[in-house]
RNA sequence: CGCGGGGUAGAGCAGUUCGGUAGCUCGUCGGGCUCAUAACCCGGAGGCCGCAGGUUCAAAUCCUGUCCCCGCAA
């Protein structure tokens, strides 16, 4: 088995965390890495370039690294994939589409590894998604893939408990069981034993890409679907609100029962810990928080320095 | 050199415009009140005001340089 791994030829296309978590674990388990596609390097913060978790471990193990800007229309990357003549790709959170004419050069076709139990929320953010919806439980999908979005004829599947969990949290839990179920799948592919199940269209959701402006809130929704927001965006865009013209970005928040006794994005209540503010339904209490241009801190380190009180306002527009 | 905010006690902030004995809330330590308390009262410790130069009788404050943190835009 293990010998036969090392025979196997994959290349890797991946982005984030998440994605790198996979890689590693193909790394881990012998196998033979050609070459590693990941986005291009992206200036991060005030100019500062940042490298894609993938690319950080590629580069630390020695491996290859390709960074188109569109893969697509990449000749040159494409006839160096031809090639390789890899038994196989293996995509993770990749962020671009695959053309026809890539997913057809691999022997074994091109495997996706997808943050969630499809055929449900197929498409770019699963995991956020998943959150928001306010499931107990998601998982990850390992697929073979084809031109459709998230479309393909899934081969293995494994469910997790998310309840109450962030989006750093569910990342680092599907992302290991993942890469977990990857390398077990991948044997049953290249030795046949596989099996290849079809997706039930009509049982079907898509998580769409997310913008910046969703992480906006007036607090005209419910307490329980703000604080899902917070859990879900926590590491972008964030689930933000204004305060006197300046931007308030929510880590951390418990959903109060009761009725909310302002307008929504009024504040409620203060204490020495913590603060609430009205929702459309119920109250939210806010334990950690980050002000515009502050260090992120504790609603208690907040209210120490900040005169909050009750009937302050926060107003989704910023003036 | 993309735009902007900030570095002052263990934490969060004020003070800087207009130089003149270092302030607030919390924490911490000691004492008191209380059946009791994260409550209340009294008292104390704790600062080279990011760093380096300059101006001045005098700099947290004005000038110059530098390091670090954060938000936005990409």
């Amino acid at each position: 088995m293990q010998r036969r791994n090392k025979l196997l030829k994959i290349v890797f296309m991946g982005t984030p965390e998440f994605a790198a978590c996979s890689l590693r674990a193909l790394i881990d388990a012998g196998y033979d890495i050609p070459l590693v596609i990941t986005q291009p390097d992206r200036k991060g913060n005030r100019n500062k370039m940042i490298l894609s978790a993938v690319k950080q471990l590629a580069v630390e193990n020695g491996l290859e690294v390709a960074q188109p800007l569109r893969l697509r229309k990449d000749e040159e990357l494409k006839e160096r994939l031809r090639s390789i003549a890899p038994d196989m790709i293996v995509v993770a959170a990749f962020g671009q589409i695959l053309p026809r004419d890539v997913l057809e050069i691999p022997r074994l076709g091109c495997i996706n590894v997808h943050g969630s139990l499809l055929p449900d929320l197929r498409g770019a953010a699963p995991m956020q998604a998943a959150i928001l919806n306010g499931l107990d439980e998601s998982g990850v999908t390992i697929m073979k893939m084809e031109e459709g979005l998230d479309t393909g004829d899934m081969i293995s599947k494994v469910a997790c408990d998310i309840r109450g969990r962030n989006i750093t949290e569910v990342t680092k839990i599907l992302a290991e069981a993942g890469a977990q179920l990857l390398v077990e799948t991948i044997p049953h592919i290249a030795d046949g034993t596989a099996v290849y199940e079809k997706q039930d269209d009509s049982k079907s959701s898509y998580a769409k890409m997310i913008n910046k402006t969703d992480g906006m809130t007036d607090f005209s929704e419910p307490a329980e679907a703000i604080e899902r927001k917070i859990r879900a965006y926590l590491e972008w865009p964030a689930c933000y609100s204004y305060l006197d013209g300046l931007q308030v970005k929510f880590y951390r928040a418990e959903v109060l029962e009761g009725e909310p006794d302002g307008e929504p994005g009024t504040v409620s209540e203060t204490g020495k810990n913590y603060y609430v503010i009205n929702c459309s339904e119920g109250r939210l209490k806010v334990l950690e928080q980050q002000l515009q241009g502050k260090k992120r801190m504790s609603a208690g380190d907040f209210m120490r320095g900040h005169k909050l009180s009750a009937g302050d306002r926060f107003t989704a527009q910023q003036d």
